[in-house]
DNA sequence: TAATGATATATTGTATACAATATACAAATA
DNA sequence: TATTTGTATATTGTATACAATATATCATTA
């Protein structure tokens, strides 16, 4: 057997997944501007390596490079949310629709189990692990997806949305419905039933969709 | 009425999209290593800018770049493209049948002329004629396309697409058939049939497949 | 006072210099 | 001879220095 690879990651690299967490963390107010230099000496790092982490990010959405005059982090305002929810919500069910029989049904189920044990928590763990066990069903719908390149589409989008998905979560009123929408996907999905899971995931980013569509008054 | 903003390309910005050209024309042949002090060189530009432009072309996909050992041009095998054009037959059926009705029906009509017109061309001339409105009418659909996020994904993959699409073209048999293909999408388009229009695009997209698909034996 | 213009400062863009690493080649050893 | 190991060379990664541009400040003028 090869001894495993050493990867001496770069610094650049380094950089890259330590903004990237910073911003989907929302440790970065909206609007906020960086300034490379600013950036380099909180980092303990030189520009070059810097910028070109900043570069990547741009490419991928997660910040905003503007010529000659820097990086912007901009938080989408509601209806760019909705927008971004309604990308996933084609390319999901499309997803679910087309490599149905590929989704791994041990880890779904296990998922269901996971999502009746939280039950019994207070309300704030609650809350946490309804994000988590959220998560796991939309990786693991990238996970049967048997398309490099739309697996790399679902995930870039999941990850955009990373940022306001935990503020909703935390703000939602009706526990009992919001649990219920992710139960129908899974049985539905247990059950084999294409159809209904799509129609039932449809309705989950509806849900997501519209609570953010009611923000536009802002 | 505010004056059109004057745009100083940056270095780095024109080196990007003279490689990206480049590479998308084919320029390099397959799996040729790129040394950063030879594009320099050649490009009379020195290595940050370069690198600042590299990193943004392996980003899109349209290079590699290894660490410490530097970037490729890798083309897709046979399988790799029939992999893509299935993304792309997915997301671009998606989206004519949810956004039919932002079609642009004056550009397709004069597309349906265009076609038309190009008939009349000798051979050579037809093919490139043929190549000219496929893009135009994957283009209508992007425009149609009422979601930023998707539209951008369409884009991306259709760039991708365009090294692989001329050299098949030149050696397509059956013109005729080829014709027909669009022709066929273009008048379901016209008369307003969206299930035919998505039908007929998926037999076009499943036709151009099948072709990279039987070249497996490679 | 409001608007304009000149100057100084701050910030990004680019070039170069240096460091770390990988590759190629030759010598040494079994 | 085949394999290994050390050394030289080439190449990428990072830091710094310089250039171009944008922003802010303040004086000047209508």
């Amino acid at each position: 057997m090869s001894p495993s690879k050493i990867r001496h990651l770069s610094l650049s690299e380094e950089i890259y997944s330590r903004l990237m967490r910073m911003i989907l963390d929302n440790k970065y107010p909206d609007g906020y501007r960086m300034r490379e230099e600013k950036l380099c000496s909180e980092l303990g790092v030189s520009r070059t390596p810097l910028r070109e982490a900043l570069i990547r990010l741009d490419r991928e959405g997660i910040l905003e490079r503007m010529p000659r005059y820097g990086c912007i982090i901009r938080r989408l305002p509601a209806s760019g949310i909705a927008e971004l929810l309604e990308c996933r919500r084609m390319l999901e069910c499309m997803t679910l629709r087309e490599y149905f029989q590929n989704i791994d049904m041990e880890a779904v189920n296990s998922l269901k189990l996971r999502l009746e044990e939280a039950k019994k928590n207070g309300d704030d763990e609650l809350r946490t692990e309804i994000l988590n066990t959220d998560e796991t069903l939309h990786e693991l719908i990238v996970s049967a997806c048997g398309n490099r390149f739309l697996a790399k589409q679902l995930k870039d989008l999941q990850l955009r949305c990373r940022p306001y998905r935990v503020l909703r979560c935390a703000e939602a009123g009706d526990i009992p419905a919001i649990i219920s929408e992710r139960r129908n996907i899974i049985n539905s999905i247990l059950a084999g039933k294409k159809a209904d899971a799509e129609k039932w995931m449809q309705a989950h980013f509806d849900a997501s969709r519209s609570y953010y569509e009611e923000q536009r008054t802002e």
